[in-house]
DNA sequence: CTCACACTTGATCATTTGTTCAAGTGTAAT
DNA sequence: ATTACACTTGAACAAATGATCAAGTGTGAG
């Protein structure tokens, strides 16, 4: 797991150096890719996109989410934890319950992308 | 994991019956959410963010890749093994190399959208 | 043919991940 | 206060994951 300097990588004239370079030089953005793919490994997962889906349809709180997907309060909320950290939900107290809603608009539009991916087959 | 019928929900007072009764009914897409999560599932990691980033730049061959973000060969083959069965990356031989694109524009959406939400913090 | 080499693949292993269980908050009603 | 209950949280454990290593393809050059 731990990314060694490996090398194992082809003779100089394989690789496309000014290919390489030219697109090396476009990919400043190698901070914005780690946190990218933070955001679609939380997305990655079956439960919290059923999560995520039915709060796109509407504010909900814990024990409805629960009731909805068949889950427990517990793993629903460990999950919540998660995607709350991580901006990608909202939540709102009131009296004993804990109602949960989208951040932005992204997320949405992240998964209508997707879902459009995934149709076209 | 084994996901048993827990029902550790709350007391029907506090489920929303209405609310989601009605969600459960736009739901009928199931099916494609797990489909969906799957694809989320393999742009959450680093390296296969990186790959596509990459990819979304330019036609590139193994090596290329290999060199570019300083990996093995292998590791990058494994990487490209699974995008290769999601259809999210294309090949095409050439003599011993083999070089990869992104499959479809939506992969390349998706990539720019999750920037999007990343860069408004 | 034989060799070099770009790439693939299977096994192994450490790390990460998601769920469950049990215990702990905090709020509202009695 | 005491109880009920919506929700959170930590520990524990099984399953999934990603890198490495070693062995394997297949293609082109000599």
């Amino acid at each position: 797991m731990a990314q060694e300097k490996v090398l194992e990588i082809c003779q100089a004239e394989c690789v496309h150096s000014e290919r390489v370079t030219r697109v090396k030089r476009e990919m400043h953005a190698e901070k914005l890719l780690l946190e990218l793919s933070d955001v679609f490994k939380l997305l990655g997962d079956h439960t919290r996109v059923r999560i995520l889906h039915a709060l796109s349809l509407s504010e909900l709180c814990v024990c409805d989410i629960a009731s909805l997907l068949e889950l427990s309060m517990s793993a629903v909320s460990h999950q919540l934890r998660l995607l709350k950290a991580a901006k990608i939900i909202r939540f709102r107290k009131e009296g004993k319950n804990v109602y949960y809603t989208l951040d932005d608009e992204h997320v949405f539009n992240l998964i209508r992308e997707g879902m459009a991916h995934v149709q076209d087959g």
